[in-house]
DNA sequence: TCATGTGAAGATTTTCACAGCG
DNA sequence: CGCTGTGAAAATCTTCACATGA
């Protein structure tokens, strides 16, 4: 890695890249130049390999890339070759869903426990799982390398939610709840409210035809 | 409006604004200055106050906004304070999940129709509404002015939703699934791929202790 | 020769700092 | 007086253009 700072637009792209890549593997090709991975990604090429740059050197001149060799560049790159041990707050609509989500497990994302601070909901079993009291997370975790978790509560329990992630050694936290939350300096939080993509799609259509 | 492009960014932090907005109005709070809601969303006051003025002037200086005054301003400006009608492909778990999404409807954001490819699921109830056949999108909701279309199938699937949704008429796409599609370019899509957050929380989570 | 890798230029976004106004 | 609204400065991100090297 040669540079400190990395765009975190570049961490997106990253992502959008290595799908289009994985799709692309699956249809046999081995070697892609960024002019037509750009294309496919709908970026600017030298975006593609600036973007590669903070990384390190990964094409060959008058070439192009090696598929699969990219695919596991950017694997490392985004941290994502390892498994990633996950704990699910909320296990209503949203938290089901996520948890039965395909790609999920197919990423080395591994929910090892969920919770729920509604008492008819603890004790269910979802997706092979237990589901137990949000109030003994830490120690139902303990030990257990849990370093992301997720929030999928109603907003008014998201801030418990983090509470007690947090207190079990969470490091980060993916937050679906239409709350914003208070955590210490070093947890990284993600917001993800749903509607926001409904309000800027609103947004955006609406200035279109004016 | 006073300039013609605003920033993304911006968008997406006036939904940040309106939600906190909305939050502390639950609380009683009638006025806000920038500085203190600033603190709330987690960004710089003067952000804040740039973000307004492309829309107009709605503090009182020395004092600082009427807080119900500024939710109106904002979902006008965002243009939510009139009705959207959604329809939605895909009637597996995400699908479920958005459908049964509290703060959905309560947003001015209504499904009118529910498709999907699977013959199994087609003719099925969910949330009151009848699983259409995903190839009748079109004759199914000709003349009902939807306008945003919402993909949940899996990659396979979807790019023969997108298709049968710009046939329909849909001039903007919320895309669940991961992968890429291809519309006509006065057709906006975005993209919503649950996996990439988990790629930029692991990316983010490896970096802060090195 | 051809596509990468990369400084430098350009575009965009954020922050500062303060004039302006209630 | 205090906080907004806003030009101008600073920071950041994207694109260009071409030297570089397989």
């Amino acid at each position: 890695m040669k540079q400190d700072h990395i765009p975190r637009a570049t961490i997106q792209r990253l992502a959008v890249y290595l799908q289009e890549l994985e799709h692309l593997q699956r249809d046999g090709l081995e070697v892609i130049a960024s002019e037509p991975l750009a294309r496919a990604c709908e970026v600017n090429a030298s975006q593609i390999r600036k973007d590669l740059t903070y990384f390190g050197e990964f094409g060959v001149r008058g070439v192009g890339y090696n598929v699969s060799g990219l695919i596991n560049a950017l694997a490392k790159a985004l941290s994502i070759d390892k498994q990633w041990n996950c704990i699910l707050v909320g296990v209503g609509n949203l938290g089901k869903a996520l948890l039965s989500h395909r790609e999920f497990s197919e990423h080395r994302f591994t929910v090892v426990s969920i919770f729920d601070f509604d008492p008819f909901r603890i004790g269910q079993m979802v997706m092979g799982l237990e589901v137990m009291d949000g109030n003994r997370i830490k120690e139902v975790v303990a030990g257990r390398d849990v370093r992301i978790g997720i929030i999928s509560s109603p907003a008014e329990r998201a801030q418990r939610a983090a509470a007690n992630l947090v207190e079990a050694g969470v490091k980060g936290i993916l937050n679906y709840s239409p709350a914003r939350i208070t955590v210490p300096g070093d947890v990284v939080v993600e917001y993800l409210d749903v509607m926001h993509y409904f309000y800027s799609m609103a947004f955006t259509l609406s200035r279109r035809n004016r």
